[in-house]
DNA sequence: TATCATATTTAGGACTACCTAAAGATACAA
DNA sequence: TTGTATCTTTAGGTAGTCCTAAATATGATA
C-alpha cells in the first residue's frame, strides 16, 4: 500500500467537510484504509503546516490555504476523470487512476489537459473525431478524418 | 524528494544497460540524485527480487523479469509523452510529468491512451480536430466540428 | 607488481508513515 | 449523575529509504 500524502489527506478532509462540516479521526481512517493513530500523528502535522485546525477529539477543518489545495486537487480529479471517459475508460478505473495521478501532474499540463477536455465537452455538434475514436477503438480501422 | 520507486530504479537500470552493458552504483545513484550507499542497498533488494542480478562491485544487469518490467514502463512513458505533446505540452514538461505519471496508471487506462495516441498519429491526414483544438488553445473558440 | 585514485560497500544513524496496545476523553442513556 | 460504549490520543516499536563516515575492492599506471 502505497504511503499517503499530504494531498491525499487534505482531499479527504475536503470531502468529508463538505459533508458534515468537520473530517473526523475514524471516518479519515476508514477512507484513507489506516489506522486512526496513524490520522492524529498526520493531522497534527498538517495543523503545524497551517493546512488544517486541527482540535484534539474534535477533528480537523481546512484552513483557507487548505481548502485551496482542495480545490485545486478536486479540479485536477474531475479534469482527469473526464478526460478518461472521453477515451473510453469506465467510470470506475477513472477514478482510482485519477487519484492516483492527480498529484503528480504539472499545473502546466493540467491546464491543457482541463482545455483539452473542454474543447470535446463544448463542440457545437458531437464531434466527429470522437465517434471515429470509438469506431477505431472497436475495430483498429482508422477512418478518414472528414468522413462521416 | 521523493522516495525512489522500484519502478524508477528498474528504468534507470534499463537505460544504462542499454547504453553500456551494465548499471553500474555511481551512475545509479547521479541520474536517481541520491548517493551511492543508498542504491547499493537497493541494488540487493531488487537482487532478491528477482528484478536485476546484482554482483558486489561490478553493478547490475537486468532479468528477464526486469527486462519486462522497463520495458513496460518505457512503453508507458513514450504513450504519456506522444499524448502530452498531442495537447500542447512542450517536450521537456512532457518528459518530466510522464516520468511522475507513468508508475501509476492502470493498465487497462494505458492501453486507451496508447489507443487514442495510436488513432491521432495514425490518422490518414492531419486530423481537423487537432487544427480545431491548436485554435481553440489560442483564442478559446470552439469552431464547429466539420468545417475546415 | 606495487601504488594510488576511484568506485563501492559496510556500519551506524535519521526521518517518516505506519502499526498495536493501552490510556484517556466524550457523549449518550439509564 | 453515573456508567458504558465509542472515539481518540499517547506510547512505544517496525520497516523502508535516505544519509555520512569509514573501510574495502578495483583497475590503471608507474
Amino acid at each position: 500500500m502505497a504511503l499517503k500524502t499530504i494531498e491525499e489527506y487534505v482531499e479527504v478532509i475536503y470531502t468529508l467537510e463538505m459533508r458534515s462540516g468537520r473530517a473526523h479521526t475514524t471516518d479519515i481512517a476508514l477512507i484513507l484504509n489506516i489506522k486512526p493513530p496513524s490520522v492524529t500523528e498526520m493531522l497534527q502535522k498538517l495543523h503545524d503546516m497551517d493546512l488544517v485546525i486541527y482540535e484534539p477529539y474534535r477533528g480537523a477543518k481546512l484552513t483557507p490555504q487548505g481548502m485551496k489545495m482542495a480545490q485545486e486537487l478536486m479540479q485536477s480529479h474531475k479534469t482527469l476523470v473526464e478526460f478518461f471517459e472521453i477515451i473510453g475508460i469506465d467510470n470506475e478505473t477513472a477514478e482510482v487512476d485519477a487519484c492516483q495521478i492527480e498529484h503528480h501532474v504539472a499545473a502546466k499540463t493540467m491546464k491543457q489537459l482541463r482545455k483539452f477536455v473542454e474543447f470535446t465537452q463544448k463542440a457545437p455538434c458531437e464531434p466527429i473525431w470522437v465517434k471515429h475514436f470509438e469506431y477505431f477503438d472497436k475495430t483498429g480501422i482508422r477512418k478518414k478524418c472528414n468522413l462521416k
